[in-house]
DNA sequence: GGAGCGATGTCCT
DNA sequence: GGACATCGCTCCG
């Protein structure tokens, strides 16, 4: 079942991370992967904004690690946390202005014993947790900050990129974001209602 | 199925 | 030196 994939233009992330999120479900995030294709729906993402959002990495201001989400839009921004995981990001808004979305769980649908075997797991795993949670879908597309950092997602030519296959969009659900420990009451976590393959039914 | 916690690298003050 | 947009493992129910 190979339905036709649509790149997505750099204007499609060239507004507020609010209206970016949602949007994004639904769509999908292929990696080439030497001769392989991975591809996984997006199922549920969260907005980060600038300076009036001091959970997000841009609220600082600029940094060396934080600059591409003050670049133009539509290029990962992939950092490492805890010392174990990557989280991948694509920026919003035009270049200067700060702003991202934070991919939080695919549900996987091409290349999946691929993806298991980037996750270094048996493919008698749990299939949802595959690439629930951001360092597990990271991990499953072999998302590194040292191959994908500043990657520009709307070049046809790249590896890393979001397509829309042309099918409904889902109905969104809002919730506060997961995880983090300052600006929590911020409802700016995007998933598809019901969907089996979001990081946490419960917000 | 949920709370608690350790592992672990990088960045910024 | 501390914080950190996480995960997987224990232990307890």
């Amino acid at each position: 079942m190979e339905s036709k994939l649509r790149l997505l233009p750099r204007r499609f992330y060239d507004r507020d991370p609010r209206l970016v999120g949602p949007d994004l479900l639904g769509k999908v995030l292929v990696r080439r992967q030497g001769h392989k294709l991975l591809t996984g729906r997006i199922v549920e993402v969260e907005a980060y904004l600038g300076a009036d959002d001091p959970a997000a990495h841009a609220s600082i201001g600029r940094t060396p690690r934080n600059a591409v989400l003050f670049g133009p839009p539509g290029h990962a921004y992939v950092y490492f946390i805890y010392g174990n995981h990557y989280c991948q990001n694509v920026s919003c808004l035009p270049d200067g202005v700060p702003g991202g979305i934070l991919f939080r769980a695919l549900e996987p649908v091409e290349g999946i014993e691929e993806m298991f075997k980037l996750r270094g797991i048996a493919e008698r795993s749990d299939l949802r947790r595959l690439t629930s949670g951001p360092g597990r879908l990271a991990a499953a597309f072999g998302i590194t900050r040292e191959r994908d950092n500043g990657k520009d997602l709307t070049d046809p030519r790249s590896d890393l990129y979001i397509a829309d296959d042309g099918s409904a969009p889902p109905q969104v659900l809002i919730t506060k974001r997961i995880g983090i420990k300052k600006a929590m009451e911020m409802p700016l976590r995007y998933v598809v209602a019901g969907n089996r393959f979001v990081s946490r039914v419960k917000p």
